[in-house]
RNA sequence: CGGGGUGUGGCGCAGUCCGGUAGCGCGCCUGCUUUGGGAGCAGGAGGUCCCGGGUUCGAAUCCCGGCGCCCCGACCA
């Protein structure tokens, strides 16, 4: 590492902290071009982790993986209205190929929805062509006028799951099953509590019946949507012809739904359990979820000292826990510690001559707390234990963040003081108004994240608009976000 | 696109006001000694000072014009 200074300290400046802990932890390089991000091995490491969780879940609801073009005609995004308004002013257009004008200009995905259900119309005809249900891991590029590495970023690496249902409640059933996979993900893998619910019309994805998303609690008491579900309805469906044969005969239109999270979600994990010292990276989603660091002085005590650390190097690798020994040599214990810290590792263990004697290794913890001396008898086993433990922790810690962060019932006063004071989710009664939503945004920054789930909202209801004082229709999240 | 900042070895910076041919810390390489919380000593490698003009005997430094990047805001996953 070049730097061996502390970094600055979220207190001090949040955003300096996540830049320099990406840096520090050697996660992602700024790219020679504007916006783009070079994603280095340690945080392609955690985004691989997190594909696989996702992947197996995916295909554990039944969904299978394809892959669709890059490029998409410019015609096609055109289609649906409310979709080529999105997405046009953010796209970037290739307009010559192989030294000659293009006829059409092509498209860069910015998301795939278009070309994905051109093909559907081809591929389904019957009822019993449904559903269909395709993801695809992909890259896209949006043209954001402002980028920050892993939060938003000119080119970012996602999954774009498309389905195609006869019936509406199944599209629904769909998109609300997804939201559910996202929550599950981002609960057990990411240690990251999210508040679901749907999204107001100004938040809606464009194109889309009704959004859902999933929202986390940054540090700094900014929000962030960490995934979204889209039931498109038959909007695409429509605008794409993708028809197909009911069991009576009559022809109908597909339900489509579309769902995703991005790379997105590792600025999320940096931004929900770094600390001063750099990246926490929950066991479940950390590229070495043990480190073993070797201790020595003389070459007999090494040879000693670096047998035992590989004979516990093996017995966790056998064990299936993914385990890196640093032997690196001329480099002293401390270094590395630091330098692993940085990085988010959740265990190390350091074995020394001592520790060798006594049949022993040393274990830190790097959420914290006392060095613990254990036997080497039963290691894997309690390195087990304490990634478990260290998982639940990590979440109830997140979790109990964000709820010291929430406040329920909020007038009005309350509400603008709160956002002054720092902001945090704001549970209120809302009246649906548009009009409130944009005088809000424009007073305070804050927009409705989500109108919640059941499961979180408050009991009672509000029963007036926290902003304008009419009734409530339905309870809101707000917060500024990212 | 507005506001702020910044471009000088890999990284972080000083030098710029007041022109004289580039330096510090970290990192890197070699060797020796070290190694239980960021090692020490010695020797070394590495720079078109963002770009283009201009002024001058002479420009990192002064003048003019560009460009890049970062941060804050508007747009957005």
């Amino acid at each position: 590492m070049a730097d061996t200074k502390a970094l600055t300290t979220r207190a001090a400046d949040f955003s300096a902290w996540y830049n320099e802990l990406i840096a520090r932890a050697e996660l992602a390089d700024y790219s020679p071009v504007r916006g783009c991000m070079v994603i280095r091995p340690n945080g392609y490491a955690i985004w691989e982790q997190m594909q696989r969780a996702l992947d197996q879940m995916f295909k554990d609801t039944g969904h299978q993986n394809a892959y669709f073009p890059l490029f998409i005609p410019q015609s096609f995004l055109s289609r649906e209205a409310e979709h080529v308004e999105g997405f046009a002013p953010e796209t970037a257009v290739v307009t010559h190929g192989g030294g000659k004008e293009l006829e059409e200009p092509l498209v860069v995905r910015p998301t795939s929805e278009t070309i994905i259900y051109a093909m559907y119309a081809k591929w389904i005809q019957s009822y019993r062509d449904l559903p269909l249900l395709i993801n695809q891991w992909a890259n896209v590029v949006r043209w954001e006028l402002r980028t920050r590495l892993f939060l938003r970023t000119t080119e970012f690496l996602w999954q774009e799951g498309h389905t195609a249902h006869a019936t509406e409640a199944e599209a629904e059933e769909e998109t609300r099953r997804m939201l559910g996979v996202y929550r599950t993900f981002m609960d057990q893998w990411m240690a990251m509590p999210v508040v679901t619910g749907r999204k107001t019309d100004s938040e809606r994805f464009a194109g889309a019946l009704r959004t859902y998303s999933c929202e986390a609690l940054m540090q700094d008491n900014k929000a962030l949507q960490a995934g979204t579900s889209h039931n498109l309805g038959q909007n695409f469906s429509r605008a794409f012809e993708v028809t197909f044969q009911t069991a009576n005969g009559e022809l109908d239109h597909v339900w489509n739904t579309s769902w995703g999270v991005s790379t997105r979600l590792v600025g999320a994990l940096i931004m929900t359990h770094g600390d001063d010292a750099g990246l926490v990276c929950p066991p479940r989603l950390a590229q070495y979820q043990v480190v073993i660091v070797p201790i020595y002085r003389t070459d007999s005590e090494r040879g000693a000292v670096l047998e035992a650390a590989d004979r516990v190097r093996k017995e966790l690798v056998a064990a299936g826990v993914r385990v890196h020994l640093d032997a690196r040599e001329g480099m002293k214990p401390g270094a590395k510690y630091y330098e692993w810290e940085g990085r988010g590792v959740p265990l190390r263990l350091e074995i020394g001559p001592r520790d060798v004697a006594a049949g022993a290794v040393v274990l830190a913890r790097r959420t914290g707390g006392k060095k613990e001396t254990l036997p080497m008898e039963g290691l894997v086993p309690r390195m087990f234990q304490e990634m478990e433990r260290m998982q639940t922790d990590l979440l109830e810690a997140a979790r109990a963040r964000r709820e010291a962060n929430s406040i329920r019932g909020a007038t009005k006063q309350l509400f603008l003081d709160y956002m002054e004071a720092g902001g945090g989710f704001v549970y209120a009664g809302f009246c649906g108004s548009n009009d409130c939503e944009a005088q809000v945004k424009e007073q305070t920054k804050a927009t409705i994240r989500v109108l919640p789930d059941e499961e979180f909202r408050s009991v009672p209801a509000p029963a007036t608009c926290m902003w304008c004082g009419r009734p409530s229709v339905a309870e809101a999240v707000w917060a500024k976000a990212y």
